[in-house]
DNA sequence: TAGATTGTTAATCGATTAACAATC
DNA sequence: TAGATTGTTAATCGATTAACAATC
């Protein structure tokens, strides 16, 4: 297999993401061109190519890339063809909402177990997962091998919390609380932060938006 | 007031956000460096200091800046100091969570209404927000001065419901559908995608993770 | 063959940082 | 005053794009 390079931009994984997100549902022995890719994404062709040739060399000069050599290819470079086992730490509205959305799954993303504080809360099962108390995390984490953990809890207990998952060896989090997490070097997380992103639209509506 | 040039590059809206995330609750009599944003962000000092002068000049030499006059700022640059009516398309998991987030109201964005297609779902009243059928969607707007919209439903359906959205008026829309919206010129535009940032996690993890 | 399209180099563009005079 | 810190310029760094030889 190709030699993955030291160090690659985290500009490049949601364009790749994307390239995947295109060819996902397209026949496998179709072909397609960077000019394709380029057209349905809106990057340029030359940008396109630059970044799947810091993978590897995937296509085919004069014919373009095979679309089920190319799927196959991205789905290994993302990592999704690794067995994902997700916990949702918190089961307010998120986490409820993560817990009951299918197209996880879909992706290798199986989420296996909840986490609450609240007593009132635990032993319920939902959607087939069940809602374990916070103080069950490590036994119920290493019982079921989960890899991953959706953090979806107030911000106040987010840091506290994220450093008790790292304790139980966890290395992935995306965390949905509006903290900058701190975090040992091996532990990758990503955030999602809802205000920020109205912020961000609150922004650009306002600075060259309609009557100013 | 200062006024606002031309063109400034989207990268810098996040850092402003986490700016004023980091001076919310802060004395508005004391003063703040851009070492001290610094630390708290993990952004350099200069690129503190060039982020906010994009915008004016907030801060005293010697001196730093002054905490209640940065927050009034950067709300008025963000546009916080806006009124923001909100309706959310699509009452989903997602939708319903977002329903329930009282955050967003803290943050200057009123949730005022609801949508849905199936007419199972709509007439309710959930957390003082009443759910409409779609078809009512320009009444409901237009009525209630409605001027961002949050779009959670599933991606076949999302394209055609924002051109719904823009013929309606609609300036913003926060986009939670994985699809890359076609939309015209005036109208802005952010996305959440979740999949995306669990893949992009799953990238990281894999690349430079534990025992590859 | 002629036409299409890759992979890659070099040129361009844009964003970040270092450094420091000006200011308090 | 001495020390601190801004605003801003110039230097650096990194990412994107244009261009084209190699390939099918």
């Amino acid at each position: 297999m190709t030699r993955e390079p030291k160090k690659i931009s985290m500009k490049v994984v949601p364009r790749l993401s994307q390239y995947y997100r295109i060819i996902y549902d397209r026949d496998s022995k179709d072909m397609v061109s960077s000019n394709d890719l380029s057209v349905a994404t809106g990057f340029t062709a030359a940008q396109v190519r630059k970044d799947l040739t810091y993978f590897g060399q995937f296509g085919y000069p004069g014919k373009g890339y095979n679309v089920g050599e190319l799927k196959g290819s991205l789905k290994r470079i993302l990592g999704l063809d690794r067995r994902w086992r997700v916990a949702i730490i918190g089961t307010g509205n998120l986490g409820m909402a993560l817990l009951g959305y299918r197209g996880f799954r879909e992706q290798g993303f199986e989420i296996v177990a909840a986490f609450d504080f609240d007593k009132r809360k635990t032993g319920r099962v939902i959607n087939g997962v069940k809602v374990f108390d916070i103080g069950q995390l490590r036994r119920v984490l290493e019982k079921n091998g989960i890899n991953m953990a959706l953090l979806t809890i107030p911000r106040n207990s987010a840091q506290n919390t994220a450093d008790e998952l790292v304790k139980c060896g966890i290395k992935a989090i995306l965390n949905f609380a509006p903290v900058n997490l701190k975090l040992p070097s091996g532990v990758k997380a990503r955030n999602i932060d809802m205000s920020m992103e109205l912020e961000s639209l609150s922004f650009l509506s306002v600075q060259n938006g309609e009557q100013e």
